[in-house]
DNA sequence: CGGTTGTTTGAACTGATTCAATCTGTGTGG
DNA sequence: CCACACAGATTGAATCAGTTCAAACAACCG
């Protein structure tokens, strides 16, 4: 076991708060905040869940970040989703097809699918609201696949550092980047080392200002245009 | 307006039938049935649905195969979903975020958003079908972005003909080929002149055999070894 | 028959990978 | 406090997969 129990919060807010920040209704917050629940701390980049078996838990993050990943029988590994302060991953019937990591460590709550469930079954507006957001999910997944599929490298790069930047702040425009450059080759379809050249570039060309692990966004609109990011498919 | 009222459906079963073969419970695709809504004939590779307006349909497929299209700002388009008959593309609030196009002449279903919603609110044993379905979406997603990011050419259009084959007839092992090359061009990622190439690599190595559109598979589990495809993930 | 749409092929080019080595920062134990 | 290990970042050189551009070919249809 790679989790051990969480510090008490200390510049987080409380679960509930990261869900109302996240868009969450209040009183929808609540009723997830009241589901019975423990609190663990997940290591980054150590197996967390692994894929192939059966997961009968809801997982919601309260601090970091989450990745799930797929590994190709090639053994190559791609991240097909990220989960941010207030996102969650809802319970699945069957083998799971995806394992889960954090990409730095987080503090993440774990319910029962069951639990989770009946909360849905009672809450129309719950329901309704958690049903949004498993659209935006799928949203952002069809944004992915353009990424890898029709963006060069540079594009590919500049526009996760977009979405991150505004998933995690809301539209700030400014980072302080999460991924190792090798988290980032997994997420956008790459190798590492092109990652790095690509950083290179970008400062090179005065988009960014980079110390250590920090990134300065030097023109957000060029950065946008650069990643061709257009902010709308983050609204639920 | 490139779409017209249907003929009555020749080959293909009622939309009853065709959801309960796509999986769904008798009972329930009874309850879509009887939900008010018209027919349509699709042309294939026209405007249907275009990207950024805002819809308030529910589609169903009852025959032929409809794309979700994303087109990026440098005017690349990629398809980021397909759906086959039976399976739906449920009503999204506010503006959407793909255009719809038919990839081979299609009939489908169309219906109100309100009176879809409604139809969920009032039959839990539907609501968790499509909470289901919508799952499986976005496994297939993650496949698909699995494929784009990580996988060479051959493997790409490989694992799309073998999920076409399997979403289409459940597994069988061979597949008349709905899509022109531009298309699968489209949905891995490529170009449709190195799908071509592809093409004629896989023919030589003795894995399809080609009759102009029809594709016939000479070695599935070699296919499927080529493709690394694991239908798991197909599975609801 | 001409027009359109899709397929096929070649040659030149280029963006990204691969492999391998080096460098840097951080944490750990002695 | 230093020595060492380790993970991540950086760089170079060679290679290659896939693109681009351009042209020809085939099938279909009104």
């Amino acid at each position: 076991m790679t989790s051990r129990r969480a510090k008490p919060a200390h510049e987080t807010g409380s679960l509930r708060e990261t869900l109302i920040t996240a868009g969450l209704e209040p009183h929808l917050a609540d009723l997830l905040d009241k589901m019975p629940h423990r609190l663990i701390e997940v290591d980054p980049r150590r197996p967390f869940r692994e894929p192939g078996v059966p997961r009968d838990d809801v997982i919601f993050v309260r601090s970091g970040i989450l990745s799930k990943f797929k590994t190709d029988t090639s053994g190559r590994r791609q991240i097909v989703a990220l989960r941010f302060p207030g996102e969650g991953i809802l319970p699945r019937h069957g083998a799971a097809q995806f394992g889960i990591q954090a990409v730095v460590r987080s503090e993440v709550m774990i319910g029962k699918a069951e639990d989770f469930d009946a909360l849905l079954d009672s809450s129309p507006p719950l329901r309704r609201s958690f049903w949004r957001l498993l659209q935006r999910n799928e949203v952002i997944g069809y944004e992915w696949l353009i990424n890898c599929g029709r963006r060069d490298s540079v594009a590919r790069v500049a526009h996760l550092l977009c979405e991150t930047a505004a998933r995690l702040h809301g539209g700030e425009e400014r980072l302080v980047n999460p991924f190792t450059q090798q988290q980032i080759a997994d997420i956008t379809g790459q190798t590492s080392v092109n990652v790095n050249r690509v950083f290179a570039d970008m400062e090179r060309q005065g988009l960014i200002r980079r110390n250590g692990r920090d990134i300065e966004f030097m023109d957000w609109s060029e950065m946008r245009r650069v990643a061709s990011f257009q902010a709308g498919y983050l609204e639920v």
